[in-house]
DNA sequence: ACGCTTCCTTACGTTGACGTTAGGTTTATG
DNA sequence: CATAAACCTAACGTCAACGTAAGGAAGCGT
């Protein structure tokens, strides 16, 4: 994969295995943007964005994560970067700062403990289901000999 | 909690932290049925149904199922159990249990693949939050520090 | 230059999972 | 036994997350 290519809208798409639609969406909703416009105005995106898409649908398919909360996310992660970027930046006070860092370290410790109790769930229906297959399968291999030594006594 | 403690619609929803309607709407799709009706047609159930919900609640929030996602496995699950109960019953051919068999195994493996993949993701994203988290809170005591000896200083 | 594909914007349609009335019945309680 | 609270069925409303269609412009291969 070539880096800085950039790719159309169905390039996206088909790479990410989801439509057009879904991108010009995500748009509308403010959760991505083009890198640019050609002269005609189509889209272009490149890896970049492409990353981001697949976080996107990483919180939506893993937490169930609703756009607008995904947004809220992606906010406190570009805010976050932003402070980074403007440590030595005086115009921006301390105050204000600190207070952004604050709500971010809240929505990163609220999406943790989500995701722990995620894991623990998870971990428990895999136990549980775990066992239901092996039973299923002593159960199928029994019942295999047992069609077997009948297709025999014929 | 007493066992057989027939509970009403209200009483369930309270307990689940979900609404009457819903377990209306969930009985309309086929996932329960109240364990029997009063003289006047009220919907009663039992402990049994409400950990039928609880189950279907995590497999909804956790996995993202839809609810006729979650209809054919617990279809899946009662076969499964409706196949151990009748096991000495010479009345079901042993051809057919076998494909049910091989249909649940298939289903329960889709099922524990399905929870794997999830595992994964999430681990890789708890991962990549937490480092995000331990980066925020040690700039958030740099700062605080910070602004400390700039009070300090007035 | 021309045809074909891709893309644009705008706007209405759809689907799942409920929410919300409405009008009448049943059940619990003082 | 009356009456308020809970429940019933039936039906329409809602919201997010897209799907789909229309009419026109842009890109691109020859």
């Amino acid at each position: 994969m070539i880096p800085n290519e950039e790719l159309t809208v169905e390039a996206v798409a088909q790479h990410l295995g989801i439509t057009a639609r879904t991108l010009h969406y995500y748009e509308e909703m403010g959760l991505i943007e083009p890198t640019c416009r050609t002269a005609g105005g189509h889209r272009l995106y490149d890896e970049k964005v492409v990353r981001k898409l697949e976080h996107i649908m990483r919180l939506k398919e893993n937490l169930g994560y609703s756009l607008s909360e995904i947004r809220h996310l992606l906010d406190v992660e570009t805010s976050l970067d932003g402070i980074r970027a403007s440590l030595n930046n005086r115009d921006v006070s301390v105050d204000v700062r600190l207070r952004q860092l604050e709500d971010a370290k809240r929505s990163l410790q609220g999406l943790l403990s989500q995701i722990d109790g995620k894991l623990e769930n998870l971990k428990s229906m895999q136990q549980r289901y775990q066992e239901r297959l092996n039973r299923t399968e002593t159960l199928l291999e029994r019942l295999e000999s047992q069609a077997v030594t009948t297709n025999e006594g014929k």
